[in-house]
DNA sequence: CTAACTGTACTACTACACATAGTACACCTA
DNA sequence: TAGGTGTACTATGTGTAGTAGTACAGTTAG
């Protein structure tokens, strides 16, 4: 299996999820600056979809300043990466929120939250 | 503006969103047990939406065990806020642990959560 | 120059979920 | 009996996702 994976059967698009996927590999570092992403075609022959999905998902991660392509060449990563820290930052604070208000909903105390969040953390192994 | 409010725009599913809102009531008990739901058609109206968009908000509710429904009578909410609390307790915990993921790959500190988890417990105003 | 690779841009088509609209039926209650 | 309830259909429209195929412009290695 690749580093880059895609499940048919997700609720969420397989061009967002590509994009979620693309995203995480640059922010651990496992896709530096200018580095070349995999062709369209090539992706799309390794992950059994259509190159029209993956041109999708490159086309949103350039709109969103992430990668840059080049016509002939191929698709790089920005040298970007504090920026889209930045970014997924603010998601997760805002998807922290959410969880965070539905948790209160269902009664759960603060001092249960932090032991919560204490216990994810340290299990974050997978 | 009614209790139950729904927005075309989101996009989450207008029977999604029924679903949820209904679910809330039930949690701060707003609505009890046996407590007697607006007809579909009633609804259907107050919210400029199709009754059946209604009627299957209410049938998922009535397949997650969270009312029943009887013909000709109406639907009402189960005697079981418990096991909402806890179904919606996991849920919470789970959209959590993905928030605190994305958290760390966006290099955000322990601390940092604490304190954000904190603040956000706080700021919880709306 | 040429061949083979890149991204890009179309059109056409299928599939599915969502939502609306209308109708109909069975059931309950005042 | 009349009017309320849930329930179950069919039909239609819409939007998004994904596939399939083709074509074109640019780059690169030979």
């Amino acid at each position: 299996m690749g580093i880059i994976t895609v499940d048919t059967r997700d609720r969420k698009p397989i061009w967002e999820q590509l994009t979620d996927n693309i995203k995480l590999l640059i922010l651990r570092g496992i896709l530096g600056p200018d580095e070349q992403l995999p062709g369209v075609r090539t992706l799309a022959g390794e992950l059994a979809i259509n190159p029209n999905t993956i041109a999708k998902a490159y086309a949103e991660l350039e709109r969103q300043g992430i990668i840059y392509s080049i016509q002939g060449r191929g698709s790089f990563v920005c040298d970007n990466v504090e920026g889209l820290r930045g970014t997924q930052r603010n998601e997760a604070a805002e998807e922290l929120r959410e969880a965070l208000k539905k948790a209160f909903d269902a009664g759960v105390s603060r001092e249960d939250i932090i032991k919560m969040t204490e216990e994810i953390w340290r299990d974050k192994n997978d």
